[in-house]
RNA sequence: GAUUCCGUAGCUCAGCUGGUAGAGCAAUACACUUUUAAUGUAUGGGCCCUGGGUUCGAAUCCCAGCGGGAUCACCA
């Protein structure tokens, strides 16, 4: 990398860094640093006097002539510190504080000191320093929002793509993104305590399939070479899930990074974490119960309450929830009653409602439309939504009182779906007709073939017991719990369109043909050089400008002549 | 995919009906021994997203493209 790629404020901690070296100090030293505390802990445990030693980066740097004071980040959180000059240098040699603490070292680097708490005069809880030592010089400066009296934030890192794409930047300088992705770690840490609690068993399974199932969404596809067969990455894990019930494990969950090759937007990436969960000899009535438990318990893990408030709403996480049927909430918004209507009855009360239809959509799939239309957003509160139409329901067992239902249910917070349960599906006969009910479904309308999994049918026909299973999608739970309305929030690293990187020392064309046609004529006057080419004035002004900028050539002013030269 | 808004200094943003760029913070230099958005003085720093057009002249107006946000559509 040449150095005319870099800011003038790299080239500088560029400089610093060589004087650095050649003062004898070692930018990047190896040694351990004994930190024995942290910027929280001495604020929390307040002990004038005490020695304490820690490190961070420097966030901050106030001097005045021979004290200063600084700010230094770690991951507890931020301390002030004190340096006075006499005291770090306390013999004739004050470079250590004149010229490497002001003037070597930036705000961003990482250093380590050693030295006493005390408060200052307007009370603040800082460390007197006696050592001070450069752990790590960092050659890039970072944005640096400030806040001020008022707590009012200034010059924010806010633009939502940069701070996607350096996450890492985000997280040093934005203290609340950090405290997201905390609660993101302890809402799945809570779940798995909560699991274990049941003795349940938490397992992993295959994320390259060969038939990717449980869901029906379009996958990403791979090729293994040894095999040569596609594979893919898996959709959900449901079905294995499943046959490791049937294997006479009685409680398996698995957090999963499922793939959807699907549309990307605030709801949606590429890759996203489900929980799933399976638990023979229960059903979806004791699902509901053990989902609610779980929620508050996570609620109250992650936000210290079950009173959350998201975009505006205040939402009680605690239990129990309201539970309404598909049919009541329906009836209950719209008036309508979908017990017992044909399909052509159906599309006739869509029709009324104002909702489009098209003759791919059967039955299950125009009530759907109905509830998301017209029901959905209303629930904000927790709220189980119960018994869904046969069709949209594949893998979920028929009603125990109504055939042309399932006992299935969602559990819908702030309008949006967070949980999704069935009573499980084992009657391996009554499997094989819905699989191939639905992929007579998927004909109808022109998606991707569905595969039947053959494996698991036998798994099935092998015997499984009753069995209740629930999905949880983390990111949106993460989302609600964090009162964020973008999953891009939620993820440390969300699918971005790749960086186009423009090398800029490299040369456009009309560039090339002025930088050739110079290298044979060495030099000439500008308005010769710039008859020579037929290029639009802007053209011919950015390139020449370009051309100067990189030092490739000059131009000079000779008695009111403007000649160029190959540089 | 549709509509719409946006792209200017390391960061946050001004820049009017066209006249070759401004502020604060950050940076550099000097002063200052308990400050706290430290302060004071001085200095440097811009492919104004890319390409084309209109014009004597474009950050500004027009067209196309790229990138991003928002809304909608799609999405078990």
């Amino acid at each position: 990398m040449s150095l005319i790629e870099l800011s003038e404020q790299e080239i500088q901690r560029r400089e610093s860094l060589q004087k650095l070296r050649d003062l004898g100090i070692d930018p990047y030293p190896a040694a351990l640093f004994p930190v024995n505390s942290s910027a929280k802990e001495i604020k929390n445990d307040f002990e004038d006097g005490k020695h304490v030693c820690i490190a961070g980066r420097m966030m901050s740097q106030r001097v005045m002539g021979k004290a200063s004071f600084a700010e230094l980040q770690d991951a507890s959180g931020r301390i002030q510190i004190y340096i006075n000059r006499d005291e770090i240098c306390p013999d004739e040699d004050k470079t250590l504080y004149n010229e490497i603490f002001k003037k070597l070292l930036d705000l961003g680097d990482f250093i380590g000191v050693e030295g006493k708490v005390f408060k200052t005069q307007v009370g603040e809880i800082s460390i007197h320093v006696t050592k001070l030592i450069l752990l790590a010089k960092a050659l890039r400066p970072l944005p640096l929002p400030k806040i001020d009296v008022e707590g009012r934030i200034h010059d924010a890192f806010t633009d939502a793509e940069m701070r996607s794409r350096q996450r890492y930047v985000d997280l040093v300088v934005n203290p609340h993104v950090k405290d997201t992705f905390v609660k993101r770690s302890k809402t799945i840490s809570s779940m798995r305590r909560f699991f274990d609690g049941f003795d349940y068993l938490e397992v992993e399974t295959p994320i390259l399939q060969a038939i990717p199932g449980g869901a029906a969404a379009r996958p990403f596809i791979t090729h293994h070479n040894a095999l040569d067969i596609p594979l893919y990455l898996r959709i959900a894990n449901e079905m294995y899930l499943k046959r490791l019930i049937v294997g006479g494990f009685e409680g398996v969950y698995e957090f999963a990074k499922d793939f959807r090759n699907e549309g990307m937007d605030r709801t949606h990436n590429p890759e996203f974490t489900m929980l799933e969960i399976y638990v023979s000899y229960k059903d979806y009535n004791w699902m509901m119960d053990f989902t609610e438990k779980m929620i508050e318990k996570v609620a109250h893990d992650v936000c210290g309450s079950t009173e959350i408030e998201v975009g505006g709403n205040k939402i009680s996480l605690k239990a129990p929830y309201k539970r309404i049927s598909m049919r009541d909430a329906i009836l209950e918004f719209t008036g309508k009653d979908i017990n017992g209507k044909s399909e052509t009855e159906l599309k006739e009360i869509c029709k009324e409602l104002g909702i489009e239809t098209d003759s791919s959509m059967g039955k299950g799939k125009l009530i759907d439309e109905i509830f998301g239309e017209k029901c959905e957003a209303h629930f904000i509160q927790p709220t189980f939504i119960t018994d869904y139409p046969i069709e949209m329901s594949p893998l979920c067992k028929k009603h125990r009182d109504n055939p042309e239902l399932t006992e299935r249910f969602e559990l819908m917070i702030n309008g949006k779906e967070i949980a999704n349960a069935y009573s499980e599906l084992n009657d391996p006969i009554d499997q094989r007709e819905r699989f191939e009910e639905q992929m007579s479904l998927s004909q109808k309308g022109d998606d991707e073939a569905m595969f039947i999994d053959q494996d698991f049918l036998r798994a099935l026909e092998y015997g499984m017991p009753p069995t209740s299973g629930m999905g949880i999608g983390i990111d949106r739970l993460v989302m609600l719990l964090t009162n964020n309305i973008s999953i891009q929030e939620v993820l440390f690293f969300p699918q971005m369109r790749p960086e186009t990187k423009t090398a800029k020392i490299e040369l456009n064309d009309s560039e090339k043909i002025i930088f050739e046609t110079m290298k044979e004529l060495k030099e000439l006057q500008l308005f010769q050089l710039k008859e020579k080419f037929e290029m639009s004035n802007k053209v011919w002004d950015t390139s020449i400008k370009t051309l100067t900028k990189h030092n490739l050539i000059k131009v000079t002013k000779e008695l009111e002549e403007l000649w160029v030269r190959l540089s």
